[in-house]
DNA sequence: TCGTAACCGAGACGGTACGTCCCGTCTTGCG
DNA sequence: CGCAAGACGGGACGTACCGTCTCGGTTACGA
């Protein structure tokens, strides 16, 4: 026998409920009680789907934010124009938060890898396989220019913006 | 009147405790009840002179693991060996935890910038200035090679260890 | 159109397993949702023909358990010895936590009176009229007689069995 | 070294908050979180010092309720009325609700009969020994006359009033 | 004989109490 | 007056059961 399906509706209702919480109170403020009680839903129907607070922010990334993403644009200067513009909103807060949770949960930091960082990492290099001569240094590129992003993401010395993009995107053309 | 005076050796044993609760259990595992009770110190002595979590550690990293760092070297090589090295232990963990929270608490956002990052970015600048010949892009640099790190850091994609230094000494050279 | 005939055989599995369970875990310990999953039901079933646990169990009583009591013997002694058997298992403890359950609730107290309290002191009564010279103080009698089990039953001073039976017929023959 | 000492306040305001709502909402249907919420106590504290509903009820019996009981009289008509009086209250119903959970819990049985049930027979078998001649049936007698009062309380088909005091006595010294 | 209405199991739903943990504050006595 | 101890009010945790609701599948009557 079957049972009641899953509601769809919770679903969606929680995963909303989950981003609009970190956008208002900043992820490590967010509770999944209070996720809940958001969402309008029942707190067992959370637990039941999901075991904690970053698995429902993982899934919220992975099938409310990431689907946003336009496709990666062939040239390097439209990709971290297009990429940098992401990091100005929820997808900022939660990705940050996700990733201090995954520094003492390695379960998690795998499958932030897997699903979120992996994907944004191979997409800058592809589009720099054809901006850069010598492809000896691609992996290290890759680091250097997501990790100026999440440096100041972080430390917000500096904003995330369309100069920074343009500064790499020179940067990159004249050592290439 | 003025009383006894406030106790070094509760202070240290407070800070101390700190530490090492992050290094078994993680940054976010750490609670400021269980650092009393391992620094065999009443709860009330902690609340006394600190008001949270990250405030303790970041006292614990200036006056215990800041004094720990060589002073920077002249070369960009051996400073990025030095700085590389003592990303891999307890610091680590808990400036990524300080960063973490600093995301949703401003005062210690500023807090860590001038205590704990705006210091090393001094530090590598100074060291690049000599190495650059073009000062255009200093303080981009200094935020591809420490994005960099803290980029690998975080995901653990790939380690922060001598290989990486070496890298980024020889891509400065090529560019410079 | 008339549908699909209400299951017997659910309903037998279901007042069963109540008592089953009543047994094992004591009155207050039994959940619908586990009487459902020891009955093998669904838990709508359950819900669809009784309201609560109380209901489930006095039809129980009902229809289980007070078929096995025997028919009135003519004599206190033997009623007495006959009554006094059946409060040994499940029928004591579940008439007790019924009895509980009925302090705050009205209408299954008046249920409990007319099935299963009452029709025995009708039964104690008209036993009471062979062997009472007076009628003067049948009803305080009864209440005193049965009081006495189920002060023993709750209290476990003292076990309500074949003596006590013995010593109360001996007291009533006396005053009589 | 001490620490805080217990709140006297809070213990008197949780057995209190006991009390009163069990009056209002009736044994089964009290919560320890609305005790604490009622009392205006943090719900630790409760736990802190007892363990169950029934352990907090048992205390706020033996020490707000039994200090009300007056002193036994030395004959058996002013004992049974002013037993009876008290009967008619809170009393009532938080004992019986004890005693329906103490049917699955042997501890709770155990103290509920040393604290409450034990010192009452104690009583009423001292006076009992005043006003019968023979003491053959003295257990039995105690066990009928209080057998009596349980009965009624709990099935409640008659109150347990001055007139059953009155009814008692005069079947005692007809007996005696 | 076959449609259909009410049954059945399974199990997810929103809700709420459970007992535990930690928060940051307070109240003791000792040094 | 600092300190350790530890109780305080508060609130989130993850679990269990409540009573309700949907599913797909199963009878057994009556058209």
């Amino acid at each position: 026998m079957v049972g009641r399906p899953r509601s769809e509706a919770s679903r969606r209702a929680i995963l909303e409920a989950a981003l609009r919480l970190c956008e208002r109170d900043g992820y490590p403020n967010v509770t999944l009680k209070a996720v809940a009680a958001e969402a309008g839903t029942g707190r067992q129907t959370l637990y039941r789907w999901w075991n904690t607070k970053a698995d429902v922010l993982l899934e919220a990334m992975t099938t409310i934010v990431a689907p946003r993403i336009p496709p990666s644009p062939p040239d390097l200067r439209s990709f971290l124009l297009d990429t940098f513009a992401l990091t100005d909103g929820v997808a900022g807060r939660v990705v940050v938060g996700l990733m201090a949770e995954a520094q003492s949960d390695p379960d998690l930091a795998e499958r932030l890898r897997t699903l979120l960082i992996g994907p944004r990492r191979a997409a800058l290099r592809k589009v720099l396989e054809g901006a850069l001569s010598s492809h000896a240094d691609l992996d290290l590129t890759v680091d250097m220019i997501f990790g100026a992003m999440w440096y100041r993401l972080l430390n917000r010395h500096a904003p995330v913006d369309a100069a920074l993009a343009e500064e790499i995107t020179d940067l990159v053309r004249r050592i290439s």
